[in-house]
RNA sequence: GGGGCUGUAGUUCAGUUUGGUUAGAACGCCUGCCUGUCACGCAGGAGGCCGCGAGUUCGAGUCUCGUCAGCCCCGCCA
C-alpha cells in the first residue's frame, strides 16, 4: 500500500456535483454500505460533510483494487481514487445530495478494517441508550448527532461573536475552589500537598464573576462548565455548560437588553429565525396567577382564572370553606371540551389529585345543555357568571380547583401544561421567550422551620422592599407565615424561560456588605460561620464593589431547544447516564490503594 | 431516598398471562451466485449463561425473593 501521502483525499464526500464531472479525485471515509453485483461494485462512502456513491467496474479496473474493495465492510475506512462521472440515464438519486454523480474508482485501499459494528450507523437507529453510550464514538458518526454538535458549536461560536463584539471579554475561572454551603451539593476533590483538605468543583463561577466586577472588568462572560453532585434528569446532567455573564454599573433592563440582543444574534445566525423583542416580562406572582408556574409556556393560551369573588358565598360548602380560611378558588376554560366522557373527566381528576388537589370540580357545557355535579349547589346564577368569567362558550369545559393560593396555581397550571399537551394546543416552531421577575427572595423550609435563598444567596432584595431587610422591624408572625415580613421580600431575580423551559436566570447582586451579612444571618449564619465560608467575598465587597449583575443560561437547554430535543444527552458529546456513569470510559472508577495513601484517605466500608 | 417501566441471538423485539419436546422473527454477520445498485436481489449457513444469584417444583426464559444495569418521574437540583 502506498503511503497515505499519496491517498489523502482531495475532496469530501459531501461536495462533488455535476459541475466536478471530468475531475480526477481522490475520496476518503467510512463504508457506510456496500453493494456487491458480481460484476459491479458501489460504496456509499462517508464523512462528516456527507455520502457520495463510488463504483468499481471489473473490466476498467486493476483486479488488485476489485479484489480489496470487495472485502470492504461496515465502517471500514478507505481511500478512493478515480474520475467524477455522470450517473447513467435513470440511475440518478434524487435523494442524496451527490446522487447526480459517482465516481468511477481505479485505485482503491483500505486504510482501516471495522469489527462489525453493535448497532448500524443510520439516521433513525433502534439502538438502546447503553449501546449508544457504550460505543459513543458510533454514536456519534450518525447524522442526527453529528448535526447536534454542529448546531452547538454555531452556537458557541455566535455568543463569543456578540459578547466579544460589545466590549465583553471572556476570563476563566478556576475548576478547583473552595467548597461552600448552599446551593447544590459539591463535587469535590482531595489534595495531596494539603492532606485531608478538598477542593470543590464550581457549580457556577459566581462569586468569581462578582470577584472580576469589583476588579473592574465591567463586562464579563464566559461559557463555563459547571459541575454539580445531584440526581439527573433528562435535562440535568452532572456536568453542564453555562453562558455565563455578569456586568456592572447597570440596572436589570441593560442585562435584558444584552441577553435579547445576543439571543436575537443567535438564532438568526444558527436558525435564521427572527426573534421579536424585547421579550415579555412578568412578575413571578403574575406568572403564577395566570399561568401557575414559573417557566409559562406561552405557545398557547388557555390562562387561569380567579372565581374566588363569584363562589365565596355560594352555599357550596367545598369552596367557601376554603375562601374562609384564606383560600383561593381557581379555574380554567378548555375550548370544545365540553363533550368531555365521564372517563376523561375522571382521567383528570386523577391527575389533579395527583397533584395533591382534593378533588376536581367541572362544567361542561355540552350541545345538550350545561353537566357539572356541583350544579345543585351552587345554582344558575353563579354558574354563568363562573361561565363568563372564564370565558367558556357552548361546547367548551371548565375546570375548578380550590385549595391554598400557590398550590391550587400550581394544580392547574400543570392541569393546563397536560390539557395543552394532549389537545395539541402547543404550537410548534414557534419561540416564545418571556422574563419572569421578582421572585421572593427567601423561600420557607418547612421541615426546618427556617428560611432558604429561594435562588442564591447574593441576589438583591428590590430597592421598594429593602426596608423590609431592617434588623429591627417589629412583627409578631412566625417565619412560617407567608405575610412574614421577610418572605414578603422580592429579589431583583429574574428567569428567563424559552417554551416552558427555564434556560437560567439571574439577579441584581448585593454590592454592599451590611447587606450580604445580614442575609447570611437570616439564612441562618453567624457573622462567624459566613466569615469562614464567605470570607473572601465579604472581605472584597469592602473594597469598593460597584453595583452589579449578571446571568447564566444553560448551553445545554438551549442547544437542546434549537435542535428540537427532549434530553440534553443528544446535544453534549459525551454525556453520563442517570447514575452519573460514563458507560464509554468507565467512570467513576475504583482507584488504587497507592493514590488513596498518597491523599491520606481510607475507605470506611466496602458496601 | 421513593415510585414506574425495561433486561431473551451481534442488534431490535416476540415468547412470560396458563411452568412441559428442538426458544422464534427481522436487521446485521459468514459463504456462493448476480454489470446500474442506492433498504440491491436470490440461495444457503452460523449465531443463545433467556442480566446475575438464590428459592419453589419431577421440571423455570416463564413463578417467588434478592441483586445489578438502563430509561422516566418525585424528592434533590439552577
Amino acid at each position: 500500500m502506498p503511503s497515505f501521502s499519496e491517498l489523502k483525499r482531495t475532496h469530501t464526500c459531501g461536495e462533488l456535483t455535476a459541475a466536478d464531472v471530468g475531475k480526477a479525485v481522490t475520496l476518503n471515509g467510512w463504508v457506510q454500505e456496500y453493494r456487491n453485483l458480481g460484476g459491479l461494485l458501489f460504496i456509499d462512502v462517508r464523512d462528516r460533510y456527507g455520502l457520495t456513491q463510488i463504483v468499481l467496474n471489473p473490466e476498467k479496473v486493476a483486479e488488485t483494487a476489485f479484489a480489496l474493495a470487495t472485502r470492504a465492510r461496515h465502517e471500514y475506512v478507505i481511500a478512493a481514487t478515480g474520475v467524477v462521472q455522470p450517473r447513467p440515464e435513470g440511475t440518478v438519486n434524487a435523494g442524496m445530495a451527490t446522487g447526480e454523480i459517482e465516481v468511477a474508482v481505479d485505485e482503491f485501499h483500505i486504510l482501516a478494517e471495522s469489527k462489525t459494528p453493535p448497532f448500524e450507523i443510520e439516521d433513525v437507529t433502534e439502538a438502546s441508550d447503553v449501546l449508544r453510550l457504550e460505543y459513543r464514538y458510533l454514536d456519534l458518526r450518525r447524522r442526527p448527532l453529528q448535526n447536534n454538535l454542529r448546531i452547538r458549536h454555531f452556537a458557541a461560536r455566535a455568543i463569543r461573536e456578540y459578547f466579544s463584539d460589545r466590549d465583553f471579554y471572556e476570563i476563566e475561572t478556576p475548576l478547583l475552589i473552595r467548597s461552600t454551603p448552599e446551593g447544590a451539593r459539591d463535587y469535590v476533590v482531595p489534595s495531596r500537598v494539603q492532606k485531608h483538605k478538598f477542593y470543590a468543583l464550581p457549580q457556577s463561577p459566581q462569586l468569581f464573576k462578582q470577584i472580576l466586577m469589583i476588579s473592574g472588568y465591567d463586562r464579563y462572560f464566559q461559557l463555563a462548565r459547571c459541575l454539580r453532585d445531584e440526581d439527573l434528569r433528562a435535562d440535568r446532567q452532572p456536568e453542564h455548560t453555562q453562558l455565563d455573564m455578569e456586568m456592572s454599573f447597570v440596572t436589570r433592563g441593560d442585562i435584558f437588553g444584552e441577553i435579547e440582543g445576543m439571543m436575537t444574534h443567535l438564532f438568526r445566525k444558527v436558525l435564521g429565525v427572527k426573534l421579536e423583542t424585547p421579550f415579555p416580562r412578568y412578575d413571578y406572582y403574575e406568572a403564577m396567577n395566570r399561568w401557575g408556574i414559573d417557566k409559562p409556556d406561552l405557545r398557547f393560551g388557555m390562562e387561569i382564572n380567579d372565581i374566588t369573588d363569584i363562589v365565596a358565598d355560594c352555599g357550596f360548602k367545598v369552596f367557601s370553606d376554603v375562601v374562609k380560611n384564606g383560600g383561593v378558588v381557581k379555574a380554567l376554560c378548555l375550548k370544545g371540551g365540553g363533550n368531555y366522557s365521564r372517563k376523561q373527566v375522571d382521567e383528570l381528576t386523577d391527575v389533579a389529585k395527583q397533584l395533591g388537589a382534593g378533588g376536581l370540580a367541572y362544567i361542561l357545557r355540552a350541545e345538550t345543555g350545561d353537566k357539572s355535579p356541583i350544579m345543585k349547589f351552587i345554582g344558575e346564577d353563579v354558574k354563568d357568571a363562573i361561565c363568563a368569567k372564564v370565558d367558556a362558550s357552548a361546547g367548551d369545559a371548565v375546570f375548578i380547583v380550590s385549595d391554598k393560593k400557590l398550590k391550587t396555581e400550581s394544580i392547574l397550571g400543570q392541569l393546563r401544561l397536560q390539557l395543552g399537551r394532549r389537545h395539541e394546543l402547543i404550537k410548534k416552531d414557534e419561540w416564545q421567550f418571556l422574563w419572569v421577575t421578582r421572585f421572593p427572595l427567601f423561600e420557607y423550609n418547612e421541615d426546618e422551620d427556617r428560611l432558604d435563598a429561594m435562588h442564591n444567596i447574593v441576589s438583591s432584595p428590590i430597592d421598594e422592599d429593602l426596608p423590609l431587610l431592617d434588623r429591627n422591624l417589629a412583627t409578631d408572625l412566625p417565619i412560617s407565615d407567608w405575610q412574614h415580613p421577610l418572605r414578603r421580600i422580592r429579589a431583583e431575580q429574574y428567569d428567563l424561560v424559552l417554551n416552558g423551559t427555564e434556560l437560567g436566570s439571574g439577579s441584581i447582586r448585593v454590592h454592599q456588605r451590611h447587606i450580604q451579612q445580614r442575609i447570611l444571618n437570616i439564612l441562618g449564619m453567624s457573622d462567624e460561620r459566613a466569615e469562614k465560608m464567605f470570607g473572601f467575598l465579604l472581605r472584597a465587597l469592602e473594597y469598593g464593589a460597584p453595583p452589579h449583575g449578571g446571568i447564566a443560561l444553560g448551553l445545554d437547554r438551549i442547544v437542546a431547544l434549537m435542535t428540537g430535543n427532549d434530553n440534553i444527552r443528544e446535544v453534549i458529546a459525551f454525556p453520563k447516564t442517570a447514575s452519573a456513569a460514563s458507560l464509554m470510559d468507565g467512570s467513576p472508577s475504583d482507584i488504587t490503594p497507592e493514590q488513596l495513601r498518597e491523599l491520606g484517605l481510607e475507605f470506611l466500608s466496602r458496601d
